[in-house]
DNA sequence: TCTATATTGATAACCGTTATCAATTTAAAA
DNA sequence: TTTTAAATTGATAACGGTTATCAATATAGA
């Protein structure tokens, strides 16, 4: 059974790249996190282990995950990215408290279904879509 | 019949703000595009009636012309700002392309319907949101 | 082991945007 | 009109997340 480490063995691999410990260590962390992981909870984390790893090291090796296509990059409002796990997880989109910061996941395939009648009536190839529902949660509202 | 700069003088007035020929030459220059248009152009444009305009001025009164609701203002993929005319211009959503950066605005009544449905399902109030497709225009495909 | 080359960490640079601040302008009151 | 308090302006420094640079080091195949 495939796993992501296989998997990023195999892309580095392919494209003459090499596993290394902080390549391993990062996806690790990565993993041990849920949902939306920011750049400095990674951070944090790994410096317990790791204490003198690189910044540049863990940008470019979230790039990697993120071209290799088991991690998406999101760029939601404050300017700063947020790092999500692509593997063996549905397609989904996001609603995104302004209060509060807490994404809701969710996924409605006739959405998605529109979305490509759109773009076969332009003529537009599809490669990926964001959408993001911003407002107010259930919790902020009380 | 209400205009943008009537629209944008009682905004200010509301606000204790003043009305002040910068902030007239930026909404005459804005409103003078069309489409998404970038700091970059409107400076440049401006300068040529009034080169010494900061670009502080600039940002300060994009802020104020958002903050009215007459202009909205997307981040979209290369980290720069775009802003858009919002008075009477219909809601609407974008196909971007990846290659020539041109958008296409398109609506979908049903998309938006759905929108509402799943914000209702989570107890969610929705404040605006964004659907952008991102993809391969007609053109650069050929 | 040897060797070519990829990787690393420190840190400078980048770049769009925002904050700071003294000089100036606005608009309402006197 | 003059006065006055407060808003505005332009120059420029600062910000902050991210990326580029580079010399030292690690990797992996020959
Ligand atoms: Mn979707
Ligand atoms: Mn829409
Ligand atoms: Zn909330
Ligand atoms: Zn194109």
């Amino acid at each position: 059974m495939l796993n992501e480490f296989d998997l990023f063995k195999d892309f580095l691999r392919q494209q003459n790249l090499r596993w290394t410990p902080q390549r391993k260590m990062i996806l690790e962390v990565f993993l041990s996190f849920e949902g939306h992981v920011e750049i400095e909870s990674l951070k944090n984390k790994i410096r317990l282990h790791q204490p003198d790893l690189g910044i540049a090291t863990l940008y470019r090796t979230l790039k990697l995950l993120t071209d290799c296509g088991l991690v998406e990059a999101h760029s939601f409002q404050n300017g700063k990215k947020t790092y999500e796990r692509m593997f063996h997880v549905r397609h989904h989109d996001h609603l995104i408290c302004t209060c509060c910061g807490e994404t809701i996941e969710f996924e409605h395939p006739l959405i998605e279904k529109y979305q490509l009648q759109i773009c076969e009536q332009y003529g537009f190839t599809l490669k990926n879509h964001k959408m993001e529902l911003f407002g107010i949660c259930r919790n902020c509202l009380k």
